[in-house]
DNA sequence: AACCCATTAGGTACGACTTATTCAAGAGGC
DNA sequence: GCCTCTTGAATAAGTCGTACCTAATGGGTT
C-alpha cells in the first residue's frame, strides 16, 4: 500500500520520507545528494527532485556546502496525507492515532452540525444506505466491510458540510479508521453502540437537526477516544 | 512577502503556484515543461522540481505524452500552509477566508480547553501578556502591534493545548488574522468586547477551567464569523 | 473494429560548470 | 603568546544542456 512500483521517484521519496518520520534519520542528520544517488542507484536528478518535495513537506532542509538536514518534528507538514500516512506506518503510531483522534472529535461534531443544515436529499439516502451497511455487517467478523461502509459514513458527513476544510479531512479520516482495524488488536465485532449512534446520526442529519447531530457525533467521539484509551498504553 | 529572491526554483514555484489556485490556469488546463521552461528562461531541471512539488501539494498531475494537467480543486492540499497562502492571495479570499474562519470555530475551543488543562505556568504568563499587550493597543489605531498580539495569543492556546494538529494551525490562524487585519476594509478599532474576551480566556486558561475556557473562545469564534458577515458579500 | 506504428512529452541519466557556505590557515593587532 | 579578522581553498548544492528511454496517444492501415 505504501510501496508503488510507478517511477523511481515514487519509490525514492516513500522510501525516505518514511525513513525521516520513522525517526530513523533523526532531526538533525544530515543527507548528501551524492550519497543518496549511489544508495539507490539512480541518478542525481531524481533525487533532487525527491528532496524538493520533502522540503516542500517541511521535512528536510537543503543548504549548501552543508547537506540536506532533517528539521525538527515541529515544522512538518502533519497535515499532508502523505506525511500523515508515513507517521502511520512509522515508530510513534499510538501517539499519532491519539492526536487525529482528537483533531477528530473538534472537527467532526461541527461538520455533522453543518451537514443537517446542507445536506442535499442525496447525501441523506447515501448516508442512510452506508448506516444500514454498517448495521448489516456490524456482525460476523466482516470487518473489513464495516471498515468500508464507516470510512463512506464519515467522509459523506464532512464533504455535506459544505466546507472545504472539513471535507478534505475525510482522507485523514479513513487512514484513521482503517489503522484503528488494521493494527490496533481487533477480534470482536464492533461495538453496537457506536453502530446504533451512526444509524442515529444519519436520522439527525435527515431531519435537519443540527443540535441533535452535533451531540451524537460528540458522542461517537468520546467512543473512539475511549477505546483508544482501553486498547493503547 | 510571497515573492522571494532566494533561488529560481522559489521564484517559478510562486509564480505558477499562485497562477495556479487563483484560477488562471483552470482546473483540466495542461502545462509543457518546454514552454514553462522558455517562459522562464530557466532549465528543464527546474521546472521539473517546480512541477514535483506542485504535485505532491496535488495541484497538478503528470502524464506522459500528455503534459501536466492542473487538477480540479477538491484534491488540493489545502491544509499546506504554502497553498493557503496562494488561495488568500488571490480570487476568492472571501470564500477562503470564510473556511479557515469555520475552522477555527471548531478547533479553537476544543485547544482552549485542553490548554486550560495542560498548559505551563510559562505558557499561561505569556498568554497574560500577550492579552495586555492587546488591551494595550486595543485604541489608537495600533492595529499592527495588535495584531502582533493576537497572532501570538491564539498559537500560545494552540500549543498549550499539547496536541500537535492543533499546534500546527498556528500557521493557518496568523494567516487568518493578518488577512482579516490588511485586507478587510479595518479603520477602526478592534472590538472591545474581543479584547475582554481574550482576557477572559487567559484568566480562565490560567485557573485551569476547561468548561469556561471553551465557552470564551467560542464567543471569540462566534464574533470572528459574525464580523465576517457584516463585512463580507 | 482491431491492430500497429509514428509521434509526442514526460522520465531518467550524465557531465560540466556556478555559487553560496564553511572551515581553516595565515596575517595583523592587542 | 593569544585573540580577532581576513582570505582562500574545499565542498556540496544549484543550474544547465544534451542525449536517450519510455509510455501514452492518435491516426492510418488492414
Amino acid at each position: 500500500m505504501t510501496t508503488q512500483s510507478q517511477g523511481l521517484h515514487t519509490h525514492v521519496l516513500d522510501t525516505l520520507g518514511l525513513e525521516i518520520s520513522s525517526g530513523q534519520c533523526p532531526p538533525g542528520s544530515v543527507l548528501r545528494t551524492d550519497e543518496l544517488a549511489q544508495r539507490f542507484d539512480v541518478s542525481r536528478t531524481v533525487i533532487r527532485e525527491v528532496i524538493r518535495v520533502l522540503e516542500s513537506m517541511h521535512l528536510v532542509e537543503s543548504r549548501r556546502r552543508v547537506g540536506v538536514t532533517v528539521r525538527p518534528t515541529e515544522t512538518w507538514n502533519v497535515y499532508d496525507p502523505q506525511v500523515i500516512r508515513w507517521r502511520l506506518a512509522g515508530a510513534d503510531r499510538p501517539r499519532q492515532l491519539r492526536s487525529l483522534t482528537v483533531l477528530r472529535s473538534a472537527i467532526e461534531p461541527v461538520a455533522a452540525s453543518l451537514a443537517a443544515r446542507h445536506a442535499t436529499a442525496e447525501q441523506c439516502a447515501e448516508l442512510t444506505e452506508r448506516a444500514l451497511g454498517m448495521v448489516a455487517t456490524s456482525r460476523g467478523h466482516q470487518l473489513e466491510g464495516y471498515l468500508e461502509h464507516d470510512i463512506a459514513f464519515h467522509r459523506i458527513v464532512l464533504n455535506a458540510s459544505g466546507n472545504e476544510m472539513f471535507a478534505r479531512l475525510g482522507d485523514v479520516v479513513a487512514e484513521v479508521l482503517a489503522g484503528r482495524t488494521h493494527h490496533q488488536v481487533m477480534f470482536e465485532d464492533p461495538d453496537p453502540a457506536a453502530v446504533t449512534l451512526h444509524v442515529r446520526l444519519a436520522e439527525a442529519v435527515r431531519e435537519g437537526d443540527p443540535e441533535a447531530a452535533e451531540r451524537i457525533t460528540k458522542e461517537i467521539a468520546v467512543g473512539a477516544l475511549h477505546e483508544l484509551d482501553v486498547l493503547a498504553p
